[in-house]
RNA sequence: GGCGCGGUAGCCAAGUGGUAAGGCCGAGGUCUGCAAAACCUCUAUGCGUCGGUUCGAUUCCGACCCGCGCCUCCA
């Protein structure tokens, strides 16, 4: 079986192998700002990567080194840190926290190195002397630094800037420092005002200020899995500037291919458009799951769209996967356990689907069709297959732990009492108790020799 | 203006030069005192529009219409 995805960078769908002689994939993927909680269109990414980290987990067993950072200074930190007065750590400990508690609802598994900008300072500033020795780098007159992109013939590869006609306007453009407008920087000089007490030693050791965004990525890099690696992702957005940046920067500080391979997953949508927070449909984890969803059908509904496309994020597409899940689990219960067989062949395509640029919405519906196919025999093998589809595409059927509240005093007696009169044939107060429980709003659920109350349904 | 992506049933969504996976919703049925659940069955002569290539196109080519994203620090 071979991966394959699809490279940004050739735009040709290619097989994924390690090139290093020790047979470790190096797998890079950028992370969250941590300056607010993330969303679900973040989260997509995240979730579209946690499938790709499974996929390459089972193609090569044990040599899988996957690193995803978390960008813990640049403007957007700083600037939360000053609104709310607080140190610029405190902020982003606390962020990281409600990231890491999102990711683990989702089911996401940990990088094996999420290091972050803040604790690589010396790194990126030794790249930037680099630079700035080899000429691709200069600094400007109020100390910044600034990489200058015709000293990279190469720039603009991965985007195809050089096809575009950038609309230049006057605040992309910052004329007393820059000498040319696609030039960014490196090293941004310490400003009191802005930047309070956040500030570093900068290249030669003076200048003190912060780095750049891009660098911090190139340089953590080249800390944790060296100077070229096997694939590098995030969402579209990063394509231009960010991912340009760090090629230029990395490729002229090390001289050598800095990515072999780049893959990104495009937006998420809600309602059709962008979600902002003035329009009202910007959804975190929490929003949605204060709703009642599930964060497993949140991670089945993001995956329902081919990562390459935009997916169009409503409330409906959640409930379609709080019920496909529903159906997923009966399908596994009546299976039963999975005990030490081995997987069947039933599930394959579900995999197949996967290890084919990464088709999240076709491994679905292999899933389903594989369920339809499934005929009575060997249950626990094709349940040890069903769960290592399942593994891969990070679904995980337990049922919510918490879940149901319990009804109040008075419905709980009400119930006591319709059961009483049912048991007793009496179908009229019956149903009229019935009646009662639902004004109460909640629904008698009756089964054979019992019955539970729950929430009813809100429309 | 430039770069890019997309338009497939009520909704979501795969896919292929040879005649449309799957999920949700809905409908009918079985079962159940009722309700719910579960199970079974059904649901696109059609894949934005118009041309072209072809024995044959939803799938290739062209034009057009519509939607969306990006164009310097946003996953």
């Amino acid at each position: 079986m071979a991966l394959k995805l699809f490279d940004s960078l050739t735009r040709q769908t290619r097989e994924l192998a390690p090139a290093a002689p020790d047979g470790v994939f190096r797998f890079y993927n950028c992370g969250p700002t941590v300056y607010a909680p993330a969303h679900i269109g973040n989260f997509r990414t995240f979730i579209v990567n946690d499938v790709l980290r499974r996929l390459l987990d089972l193609e090569f067993p044990g040599k899988v080194k996957h690193v995803r950072n978390l960008t813990d200074v640049d403007d957007r930190t700083i600037g939360q840190a000053r609104a709310e007065r607080r140190p610029l750590a405190e902020i982003t400990r606390h962020w990281t926290a409600l990231f890491h508690a999102d990711c683990a609802a989702l089911n996401l598994l940990v990088p094996h190195v999420e290091p972050t900008a803040t604790g690589h300072i010396p790194e990126q500033v030794e790249m930037i002397d680099v630079l700035l020795q080899k000429g691709n780098a200069y600094r400007s007159a109020d100390g910044s630094v600034y990489f200058k992109i015709t000293s990279f013939p190469q720039y603009g590869a991965l985007s195809r800037i050089r096809e575009r006609e950038l609309k230049v306007t006057n605040t992309a453009f910052d004329a007393d420092h820059k000498d040319d407008v696609g030039d960014f920087a490196l090293w941004k000089a310490y400003k009191p005002e802005e930047d309070g007490d956040v500030r570093w030693p900068g290249p030669g050791g003076a200048f003190e200020g912060r780095p750049g965004w891009h660098i911090e990525c190139s340089a953590m890099i080249r800390r944790h899995l060296g100077e070229t690696i096997d694939l590098h992702t995030g969402g579209v957005d990063l394509l231009f500037p960010h991912h340009e940046n760090e090629i230029a920067q990395s490729e002229c500080c090390t001289g050598t291919t800095f990515a072999r391979h780049w893959y990104h997953s495009e937006h998420l949508l809600v309602d059709g458009t962008t979600m902002s927070k003035s329009k009202g449909n910007y959804y975190t984890l929490g929003d949605l799951v204060a709703k009642g969803y599930s964060p497993t059908a949140v991670r089945y509904a993001l995956l329902s769209g081919h990562p390459r496309k935009q997916l169009n994020f409503t409330l409906d597409s959640l409930h379609a996967a709080e019920s496909a899940l529903k159906a997923l689990r009966r399908f596994a219960q009546g299976l039963g356990p999975a005990g030490s067989a081995e997987p069947s062949a039933l599930f394959d395509p579900v995999i197949r689907a996967l290890e084919d640029d990464l088709n999240t919405p076709a491994a679905l519906g292999a899933l389903f069709s594989a369920v339809n196919a499934h005929a009575p025999g060997n249950a626990a093998a094709d349940r040890a297959a069903l769960d290592r589809a399942l593994g891969v595409l990070g679904l995980d059927l337990t049922p919510p732990a918490s879940g149901a509240p319990s009804a109040p005093a008075e419905v709980e007696d009400l119930a006591r009492r319709r059961w009483e009169a049912k048991k007793a044939r009496d179908f009229a107060a019956a149903d009229h108790i019935r009646a009662e429980i639902a004004a109460a709003g909640w629904s008698m659920l009756d089964s054979k020799d019992g019955y539970r109350l729950e929430p009813a349904k809100k429309a």
